[in-house]
RNA sequence: GCCGUCGUAGCUCAGUGGUAGAGCACUCGCCUGUUAAGCGAGCGGUCGUCAGUUCGAGCCUGACCGACGGCGCCA
């Protein structure tokens, strides 16, 4: 059996059977045209009467949306068909001919919500789900091609990585457990046994949100390398982004024009990410149009008004530690300030990755969790890396979600995943 | 946690205190090249719930219920 993509890369002479699904359908008197879809693409086939039997015409014709269908015919380069070539049909099975589709042409972003589990038939959904599948794939494929191993963290864990507040609560067994909102901790454990490591997990978040860009359940691409400092991290995750971006430009050119993504604007982000630390962003945020002073936090009115003026990601660093987690390691030269560095996309896009240097100290880093109100003996594992053979090392956390969103410049991050979680949404 | 919007037909939405509307879908016709097409006919609603004001409420007022959007937090 021959896919659709098959047959209009490779037309056939003779006659071929497809099947799929019924995409569209319309009848015009003697003849009928129904676009069939399967995984690959769709393809126009055309009914004449002259062809098939006057009861099989009319079973064809009254055929409806998502129908599922088998069908046998010549196949024809045809302008007027929306992929260019037409299959005539000599003969046809159906499996299931259904009642009228509920998606049609004219819904609301929340009814397609509603009808998730169906709305990702469609031709949008395809695509978009083809160019996740080449990100996630080319996360990993990169960072294997780099020496870095696939690890397993726990997903029900202890201890919180970011702040007690937003952690889903889970029963265990007459104790509790908490959904990870990120496996960081985990990571950095692997590395005294594998130096390069990375995991693709989901994370969980049990925050309040309501944006276009935060989901419950999110996937979460972590890394974390020993021996490395924050520049060292960077120039990983500049290239590992150059790679995600290129593969979805080898593979999914296709995708990318149903989806009406600017290739061009994608492309330039191939070019070298622009490094800036903190401070000079706030020196210049009055000229990026959204003045700024020391110590304000990016949100994402600030993050979107100032990656208006770049067309490539750039990575924001040495963020004072008052805006930033416990784990950061100071800089020697501004201890104030952290070695630590956040990506913004571009477009308007924002933050989709977090990284930096870890402490690496026993004192300072006991120090700091003091200072966070963190107990010792919750974070005994963590504490026990810097008694044993402690190194410097870096790591990150890239958001897969939100690179899917940007990537694809969708508008919200619930259409950049098949089943969003958010607060208000649990189903399907 | 803060701010805001909306509940009318299966879907998307109009609706000015005075007889409940349109487009799409669906059913039946018609059409030899359509592009979720076109033409004709038909089908379809206790206007979220409860109360109040009024001669009269889908419309005004209040309460409740339900849904949605934006911000904070972050990835």
């Amino acid at each position: 059996m021959f896919s659709i993509q098959d047959i209009l890369e490779n037309p056939p002479s003779d006659e071929v059977a497809l099947r799929g699904w019924v995409y569209r359908i319309r009848s015009s008197g003697k003849l009928s045209f129904m676009v069939l879809r399967d995984a690959t693409n769709i393809i126009q086939c055309v009914a004449r009467k002259e062809d098939i039997a006057e009861e099989k015409f009319k079973e064809f014709s009254s055929l409806t949306i998502e129908s599922s269908i088998s069908v046998t015919g010549k196949v024809s380069k045809d302008e007027r068909a929306p992929t260019g070539y037409e299959l005539r049909i000599t003969d046809f099975h159906i499996f299931q001919r259904n009642d009228s589709f509920p998606v049609s042409k004219d819904i609301s972003e929340d009814f397609e919500l509603d009808n998730r589990h169906l709305w990702i038939r469609s031709r949008e959904f395809n695509a978009i789900l083809k160019i996740r599948s080449t990100v996630f794939t080319a996360f990993r494929e990169f960072l294997l091609k780099e020496g870095f191993y696939d690890v397993q963290p726990p997903l029900m864990v202890s201890t919180a990585t970011e702040g007690g507040a937003t952690l889903f609560k889970v029963p265990f067994f007459g104790d509790e457990a908490y959904l990870t909102q990120s496996s960081q901790f985990y990571l950095e454990t692997f590395i005294f046994s594998l130096e390069k490591v990375f995991t693709v997990s989901p994370s969980f978040r049990a925050e309040k949100s309501r944006t276009w860009r935060h989901l419950t359940e999110y996937w979460h691409a972590e890394g974390e390398m020993a021996w490395i400092n924050n520049e060292g991290m960077m120039d990983v995750e500049e290239k590992l982004i150059h790679y995600i971006i290129s593969s979805v430009i080898e593979k999914n050119e296709a995708e990318l024009h149903i989806l009406n993504r600017d290739i061009d604007a994608l492309k330039e982000s191939l070019k070298p990410f622009t490094r800036m630390r903190y401070s000079d962003l706030i020196k210049n945020s009055a000229s990026y149009g959204m003045p700024l002073k020391y110590g304000d936090d990016l949100g994402a009115d600030e993050e979107r008004q100032i990656m208006s003026n770049f067309k490539t990601p750039i990575f924001v660093t040495h963020f004072p530690a008052s805006l930033k987690t416990f784990y950061h390691q100071p800089d020697p030269s501004n201890p104030k300030e952290i070695l630590c560095h956040d990506l913004l996309a571009p477009e308007g896009y924002g933050e989709v990755l977090g990284g930096g240097e870890r402490i690496w100290d026993l004192n300072l880093l006991l120090e700091r969790m003091k200072e966070s109100g963190l107990k010792e003996e919750d974070y005994y594992w963590y504490l026990d890396l810097r008694k044993y053979g402690s190194i410097p090392h870096s790591g990150f956390g890239l958001g897969l979600d939100r690179l899917c969103l940007w990537i694809m410049h969708l508008d919200k991050i619930t259409n950049a995943i098949p089943y969003p979680r958010t607060i208000r949404r649990l189903k399907p």
